[in-house]
DNA sequence: CTACCAATAGATACATTGTCTCAATTAAAA
DNA sequence: TTTTAATTGAGACAATGTATCTATTGGTAG
């Protein structure tokens, strides 16, 4: 119930930033934010697609990630071997922590990684304009759950 | 000729390498080595490749670059567009400062992050274990040349 | 110097992830 | 209801990499 309710507001919200940006609701992408809501981590493209009727194209899935990504809603997660994931946005700017055992993320807010990275390039003549960075570690559930399995 | 030297520098790096790791000298991974080490940036497998006599196959060029790779001589750079490019590895962990407008990267030595992520991430519960960090801007000479440009 | 054999090579098929094009469909404004 | 621009699905294409297979070869044991 609590995951059916999370979903849905999840859903709404991708419904509503379509609209918002001034995209058509239509029936594939109606279908495509009800599966994004019921993912309850981050998800690949491919996928989110094996969770769709076959009759969605590839092209709208893609087409309509990339929608969300660009909108907002949706951002990209970089996996420890090199695989691209999504999942939902819900801050602006963020971070991830991603579990290198149970595969969970959680965002890292709070974080003054900017103001670090800052003074540290300024010191190279370097004009910061963005950044990209992912954290891997072990949660604290799994780390919890290591104590007693040893 | 300071290139030259440069570039025979890294190729002899690469094939040290390749010598510790166990592993035979041949006349397709000295051809490799050689082209790595004229490159003046980060490159990609595919370009790479381009600057290869064809007969040299394209499976032996991504079987030597994750060898390099895995030897710690060469590593990945994930450029602001998903692309990924690869280049010399001059300390074991470093970072990438990359310059959005002129393509040039400089290492980010001295860095503190490693502390920040630290102290951050165990706020969270989170026992940290690795992460992949890439600066995005513009280097000093790239701001120096707009400013007469402009 | 030669014979041997595991390591390596290139060719090629396949896999993954994504983009592009195009005719057919459809949402939503008029 | 009509109109029309946005959107769709199909499928070709592209980029990047991996797996498999047979032929070749580097380096070593004689």
């Amino acid at each position: 119930m609590a995951l059916t309710k999370r979903g849905a507001a999840a859903t709404d919200q991708i419904l509503e930033a379509l609209d918002e940006q001034g995209f058509r609701s239509t029936a594939p992408r109606r279908a495509l934010a009800g599966a994004i809501g019921e993912q309850e981590r981050h998800f690949t493209a491919e996928g989110l697609r094996k969770q769709l009727p076959p009759n969605i194209g590839r092209a709208t899935v893609y087409r309509t990630l990339k929608i969300l990504v660009d909108a907002g809603v949706l951002c990209r997660v970089l996996l420890e071997d090199g695989d691209l994931h999504y999942q939902m946005s819900h801050h602006g700017h963020h971070h991830h922590l991603l579990c290198v055992h149970c595969g969970s993320s959680q965002d890292l807010a709070g974080c003054d990684i900017e103001d670090v990275l800052e003074s540290t390039t300024s010191r190279h003549g370097f004009e910061l304009s963005g950044h990209w960075l992912e954290v891997y570690g072990r949660c604290r559930n799994c780390i919890d759950s290591e104590q007693v399995a040893d």
